[in-house]
RNA sequence: CGGGGCGUAGCGCAGUCUGGUAGCGCGUCUGGUUUGGGACCAGAAGGUCCCGGGUUCAAAUCCCGGCGCCCCGACCA
C-alpha cells in the first residue's frame, strides 16, 4: 500500500495525495474509458447520504422529482445562443443506432452500420435545460401552473480535455433543478433560496464552510442572467466551486417558447432558474478534511460512523468481546448510529485500525477483555483523541461525540480558510499572495473583464464570487486593486479547480 | 494539442545505461504459532516483460514505428 504524502500548502504532490486517499479509502477507481470514473461502494455510500439530505431539503421547499431523457436532439442545443457556445465543444454525440459485424474477430469485429445513421444526431445531455424547457412549453399555459418546481437526479456527460477523479469526470452524477416562475422577483427568490440550501448543506452536512455570492459575467453559466455559487477553499489553498444556482431570466423561455396567460389575460414568457450540485462535492469533502492517514468523513455523511474493533486472545475472550460488540452495535443502531462490528479473525486489531482510518470512519470503539471487565469501551476519534466510555452510557455518549466531531471539522476547516484569506489586497500583494501562498484574496474590482483577464494572466487567479454582504470586508474597497479605477464591488480571487 | 514521467505477477516496484536462467515487497493460497496500533515461521501458486517490426548466436534491455496511462498546461455551469 502506498504511503499517503504529507499535506503541505500548495505541495506539488497534492494531486498524488488526493488520488492516494481515494484509492486507499476505496472510494472510486479509473475505468477503461478515459476520463470516466467508477464509483465504488464506499464512495457511493457517501453520495447516497448526500442525495437523501439534499432531496429532503428540496422537497421541504416544495420541489418534486421528475426525470428527463438522456438524449437531446442536436437542434435543441442550438436554440439558445450563449448555451450553444458554452457546451458545443464538449458533448458526446450519438450518430448511429446499430453495429455491423465485419466478419473479422477482435478489435475490428464490429463497426457502426452506415445504414443506421440518424437523420438528426442526438447529444448526450451535458445539462438538461433544453429538453426540460421544451417540455415546460407543453405543460405551462396559465399563471395557475406556476411556479413549477422540479428537480432530477441523473448523470450528465461533458467531454472535458482533462479530468480528475470526482472533480471533473467525463460522466458525473448530479441533481439539476429546473423551475419556472411568473415574474422576475419570484425567479430571483428561488435562485437565492437554493443557494441558501446549498450553503446549509455544505456547512451542516459536509462540514465544509463556503462563501456565497454572484459570479462575474465571464464565469456566468452559458445562457443565464445571473449565476450564484458557493465556493470552498481546499487544503492546498485552491478554490472549489461546489454548487451553482442560476437565474436564467427569460432566455430559455423565449428560445423554447414557454408562455403563460396572466391573471389579467395577457401572454408572458416565464422566468426560469436552474441549479445543481454533483459528485464533485465528494472531491470537495475529501480535499477539505482528509489527512496523511487517509479520508476523514464528517459523521453526518459517513456510511459507517462507528467501527467496533474487538480484541481477544483466547476463544473464551473472543466469545465474550464479540457478544458485547454485537450488543453495542445493536444499541447504537437503535438510536440511529451507523455502526459496524469488525468480526474478522484473520486481521489483527492494529491492521483494522489503519483500515478504518483510511476509510474515514469518524469514530472507532475498541472492546477488549480489560474493557469488558471495567464495563467500558475505548473510543478513538478519527480526528485524534482516545478516551474510555462506560458501556451503559454509549447510546448518549456516542451520538454526542459524533456531533462534536462534526462541529470540530467545520470549525477547523473554517479556521484554515480564514488563515488562508487576505483582505484589502493591493496589486502587488495579490501577485505575491498567489505566487507564494494562495487562498482567498478579497479586494476592490472595477467590473471590467479586461482587468479580470489581466489578473488571470499574471496570477492564474479568477474571481470566484462577488461575495454576499455577510462575507464582505468591514471596510468596502473604493478602488479596483488592479487598475485603480472606482470599485463597483468587492471580489474574492483565488486559483481554482 | 504542447511539456514531463511511466508501461515487467492482483497491487507497488527493481532490473534497461553496460544484451546472457525474469526478480523483490505487499497481497493471495496451505499448515502452524499469534491477536490492546499495520503478526511471524515454513511451503505454494501466480508472467504474451504494452503491441508490431528490426539488429543479434541471444532482446524486458539496443534501433524504428505504434498504442495506452499518470502529472503539468491549453479547455472547463
Amino acid at each position: 500500500m502506498a504511503q499517503a504524502q504529507k499535506i503541505t500548502p500548495r505541495a506539488k504532490d497534492f494531486s498524488e495525495w488526493y488520488n492516494d486517499v481515494i484509492m486507499q479509502a476505496e472510494l472510486a477507481d479509473y475505468s477503461p474509458v478515459r476520463g470516466c470514473m467508477v464509483i465504488r461502494p464506499n464512495g457511493y455510500g457517501i453520495w447516497e447520504l448526500m442525495q437523501r439530505a439534499l432531496d429532503d431539503m428540496f422537497k421541504a421547499a416544495g420541489h418534486r422529482n421528475a426525470y428527463f431523457p438522456l438524449f437531446i436532439p442536436q437542434s435543441f442545443l442550438a436554440k439558445e445562443a450563449e448555451h450553444v457556445e458554452g457546451f458545443a465543444k464538449e458533448v458526446a454525440i450519438v450518430t448511429h443506432t446499430r453495429l455491423k459485424a465485419t466478419g473479422k474477430a477482435g478489435a475490428g469485429a464490429v463497426t457502426p452500420d452506415p445504414a443506421s445513421a440518424l437523420e438528426e444526431p442526438l447529444v448526450v445531455r451535458p445539462t438538461s435545460e433544453t429538453i426540460v424547457y421544451a417540455m415546460f412549453a407543453k405543460w405551462i399555459q396559465s399563471y395557475r401552473d406556476l411556479p413549477l418546481l422540479l428537480n432530477q437526479w441523473c448523470n450528465v456527460v461533458r467531454w472535458e480535455l482533462r479530468t480528475r477523479l470526482f472533480l471533473r469526470t467525463t460522466e458525473f452524477l448530479w441533481q439539476e433543478g429546473h423551475t419556472a416562475h411568473a415574474d422576475e422577483a419570484d425567479a430571483e427568490r428561488e435562485a437565492r433560496l437554493i443557494l441558501g440550501i446549498y450553503r446549509r448543506f455544505a456547512e451542516e452536512w459536509m462540514a465544509m464552510p463556503v462563501i456565497t455570492g454572484v459570479k462575474t459575467d465571464s464565469e456566468r453559466f452559458a445562457g443565464a442572467l445571473r449565476t450564484y455559487a458557493i465556493e470552498a477553499l481546499m487544503q492546498d489553498r485552491k478554490a472549489l466551486q461546489a454548487g451553482t444556482s442560476h437565474n436564467l431570466g427569460q432566455n430559455f423561455a423565449k428560445a423554447f417558447d414557454v408562455k403563460y396567460q396572466t391573471a389579467a389575460g395577457g401572454l408572458e414568457h416565464v422566468w426560469n432558474t436552474s441549479w445543481g450540485v454533483s459528485t464533485r462535492l465528494i472531491g470537495g469533502l475529501i480535499m477539505t478534511h482528509s489527512d496523511d492517514n487517509g479520508l476523514i468523513c464528517p459523521p453526518r455523511l459517513a456510511p459507517i460512523q462507528v467501527a467496533i474493533v474487538p480484541i481477544w486472545k483466547t476463544d473464551a475472550e473472543r466469545a465474550q468481546v464479540l457478544g458485547v460488540g454485537e450488543r453495542v452495535a445493536a444499541d447504537l443502531g437503535a438510536v440511529g448510529v451507523r455502526a459496524t462490528l469488525d468480526t474478522r479473525d484473520t486481521v489483527k486489531p492494529g491492521a483494522k485500525y489503519f483500515e478504518w482510518e483510511a476509510r474515514g470512519v469518524p469514530l472507532r470503539l475498541e472492546i477488549g477483555p480489560r474493557d469488558v471487565a471495567a464495563q467500558q469501551v475505548m473510543t478513538a476519534r478519527r480526528i485524534g483523541g482516545k478516551a474510555p466510555a462506560p458501556l451503559d452510557e454509549l447510546t448518549q455518549v456516542i451520538p454526542a461525540m459524533l456531533d462534536e466531531i462534526q462541529a470540530a471539522l467545520l470549525s477547523a476547516a473554517r479556521e484554515r480558510r480564514e488563515a488562508a484569506s487576505i483582505r484589502g489586497v493591493t496589486k502587488e500583494q495579490l501577485i505575491a499572495f498567489m505566487k507564494d501562498q494562495g487562498g482567498f484574496a478579497y479586494g476592490g474590482f472595477c467590473g471590467d473583464k479586461l482587468c479580470e483577464a489581466a489578473i488571470k494572466e499574471s496570477t492564474a487567479a479568477t474571481v470566484r464570487v462577488l461575495p454576499d454582504p455577510e462575507f464582505r470586508s468591514p471596510q468596502a474597497p473604493t478602488t479596483c486593486l488592479w487598475c485603480g479605477k472606482a470599485s463597483v464591488a468587492e471580489a474574492v480571487w483565488a486559483q481554482a479547480y
